[in-house]
DNA sequence: GTCTATAAATGGATAGAC
DNA sequence: GTCTATCCATTTATAGAC
């Protein structure tokens, strides 16, 4: 006799189940490409559970993007609070996000690449996310401090993490030889030269 | 009596006029939120018709991606060649996008930053792209020139475009205060000083 | 080559039992 | 709170007339 499976997981047990199965299937496949039917199949429940949790497929994305968003924002945060000056603090941030994609390459690529105004329209650009935003403020710090030319706020920003952010996708695109990290050094010094004084 | 527009178009200028259609929703909306009855709605033209000129959905799709690749490609190829040295052409493909982003906001959304292995899955990558290839190697031409510093030839590529390509998703995404060309040379600069001896 | 009509399948979401 | 069964709208794609 088998023991069944349904009924193996209730309550908020169950609904992590379901973010952790969304999570995998929208970040393998894309939003459109994954199906409630889908996710009900994989995480081992029922129709009707998932929507016991969420008000609808829409939701259910914007439940994990916002969390993958403030997720990123804590990490990013910790791994940069306690560094002295804007180089050590882009590099921090820089190297955090290289491990990442390499840790959860799928996530990654879900939570900063997908084009979430196509599933969930109502939602904020992601520039103006927590995890951006720090990027942005770190350099602007370090442009009253003086350690960083005085230039326009934006630019100086994707200056200095836009090349990352763009090996970031190359890495997520298989095209790299070596993997992301061990680039970090002459990204983060080359982004350095275009924004220190 | 009012003339009928059914069958005021046919042939190739038929297709023509399913492409412009579709490339328009695409744009706008994604792939996934346009459905063959909304191209074939504002085309005003027939299913059948627009299946008798392209195979499905994921062929149309391909055949305005691959065009609109190759268009950037002789574009950027068109505003470079005749500029002299690295930091020249850097330049000059800079501009360009900058300005079809501004001309085409939607159509360099589609082409440059949506997800396209979503929809495409046999396409190559788009950093393996014509036009992006073109980028890589003015940077490295600069290195064999001596101009560029000796680095990892991914890593120059990105330094010297990643910013830039920042810079056109947040005009994108409608954060900047000035039009993205405002921006060009202090974006260029800042770029150049990344890679430059 | 283009049309209309419709097939065939899938998807998101709900109803009601347990 | 979870389940099964099913509804209904939408979508891709095709058939066959013109």
């Amino acid at each position: 006799m088998v023991t069944a499976q349904k009924n193996s997981l209730r309550g908020d047990a169950l609904k992590e189940k379901v973010l952790a199965t969304a999570l995998e299937l929208f970040s393998e496949r894309g939003y459109f490409n994954t199906s409630i039917h889908d996710i009900r199949r994989q995480a081992g429940v029922s129709t009707g559970a998932i929507y016991h949790h969420f008000q609808n497929k829409e939701a259910l994305a914007k439940a994990l993007y916002e969390a993958l968003l403030q997720q990123m924002y804590i990490e990013i945060k910790h791994a940069s609070f306690n560094r002295a000056g804007c180089l050590e603090k882009s590099r921090a941030i820089i190297e955090k996000m290289f491990v990442l994609t390499l840790q959860h390459p799928r996530n990654m690529q879900f939570v900063l690449l997908a084009q979430h105004k196509e599933y969930l329209p109502g939602e904020a650009p992601i520039c103006s996310s927590k995890p951006f935003q720090t990027m942005k403020n770190v350099v602007i710090e370090g442009m009253a401090e003086g350690e960083v030319r005085q230039m326009e706020p934006w630019v100086a920003a994707t200056t200095m993490f836009g090349g990352a952010l763009r090996m970031m996708n190359l890495q997520l695109d298989g095209v790299l030889d070596r993997p992301l990290t061990a680039y970090l050094d002459e990204v983060v010094e080359s982004a350095w030269r275009g924004i220190s004084v």
